[in-house]
DNA sequence: GGTATAAAATTAACAGTGTTATCATAATTA
DNA sequence: TAATTATGATAACACTGTTAATTTTATACC
């Protein structure tokens, strides 16, 4: 009778605007500055329905940090085709990663932000199913990838071509982009060598990728 | 009349004891789960008494984050004298900065939070006096002089030895150790090669500090 | 069409937050 | 002793995330 598919649908696009309406307000004044009355007044709901969609603020963010991943696993992905060389490919990748997290640091803050709660097995047994984790581990996925072509082609020539070093090395590379991410987001340059601040992360993040592949290549 | 000298010392002792407080109750539950009752009920004064010591929650923050950078130096410097070699004293100097990092997580989480707020130039002329960021710049200090040396010994052969140079190879290597602890902190290590998280920590520090100190060395 | 039932949305409230204005009290100075 | 000043406390404001109870709305059945 059509009328329950048609509730579905209403029902799924109220949860949509809430998550629209969140991302937005999120990506302008950060996440602890959204509140969920300010949500409930932009979509012009009650404070109470958001509760009908959401468990809580908790998985609304969630959700959009699974969001997060993936847009950005949606920017990496095709250099996968326009750049032959796995090298390569990771410094234009690094670009791409920086530039999304200048471009939204808000969305990068959520997505990455220091929590400082002790995990507990019992709550990784959880997580490790869940949406935003998952998407994640397919952003990673991308230099992972490369390192593994990398070290196929001989390019990489530290420890062998295990899944455990392959791993490692990807989480070496990883880590070091995420820092300077997130020290350029965090204002934390100290009186770089030009004035320009933008101007400033540029060369660091050049300094700071050439470096990470210098060492992993040994060139 | 050696009173008024006793009332500031009074003064002085509840600044302490605040900040004694906020301390302690930070590192156990983190800075947005301590409330200024909360400090207030631990020093057995009304929470209003806090404010005719501190303007705001953030500039006990900021007192605090001097604090860290401070004791962070205190830790560090030592190296200087307990190993000669500026490469290899870097290499001393990253662990002990993760010791430090994993020891008092909540600490380091409001060193070096990513608070996603844009810097206005004004806001940034501001900040430069304030002892936090000079306790930050000393801590700094660690890696420019390890980095310095390291170039007039020419172990470090990328570039020259101009002081914008020295301050670029050194947020390089900063940026690379902070994305390792940042990530650890976080709990994003992924499926990592080792059962224990803390084993998977140190392999993945180890394996950081072994390619940025490569790629700087070029050995 | 009218009515029972289920769903959706709202109101009111709780316990908590940082912060301020106002008031009381204690200590020092004149 | 009286005036003044510094110190601390009370009460309140405008918020926060979240829940229970209630009302409105829409569907299904007779």
């Amino acid at each position: 009778m059509g009328t329950s598919e048609r509730r579905q649908r209403e029902k799924e696009n109220l949860r949509r605007a809430i998550l629209e309406a969140a991302r937005e307000l999120f990506v302008d004044h950060g996440f602890d500055n959204v509140s969920m009355r300010k949500i409930a007044e932009r979509i012009e709901y009650s404070p109470t329905t958001i509760y009908l969609h959401f468990k809580d603020k908790e998985e609304i963010f969630a959700t959009l940090v699974e969001e997060g991943f993936t847009l950005l696993s949606e920017r990496l992905e095709p250099f996968h085709i326009r750049v032959a060389d796995p090298i390569e490919r990771l410094r234009e990748g690094a670009k791409a990663y920086f530039g999304f997290a200048r471009e939204q640091p808000h969305f990068y803050r959520i997505m990455f932000d220091m929590k400082s709660v002790v995990m507990t097995e019992s709550a990784w047994e959880e997580i490790r199913d869940n949406a935003h984790y998952r998407a994640g581990v397919r952003a990673f996925g991308f230099i992972v990838r490369c390192v593994h072509e990398g070290i196929a082609q001989g390019k990489i020539p530290h420890g062998d071509a295990s899944e455990a070093n392959i791993l490692l090395l990807s989480h070496v590379v990883w880590s070091s982009l995420h820092g300077v991410v997130s020290l350029v987001l965090a204002d934390r340059l100290l009186k770089m060598p030009c004035d320009l601040p933008e101007t400033a992360a540029r060369l660091l993040l050049d300094a700071t990728i050439d470096n990470t592949l210098r060492g992993l290549t040994g060139k």
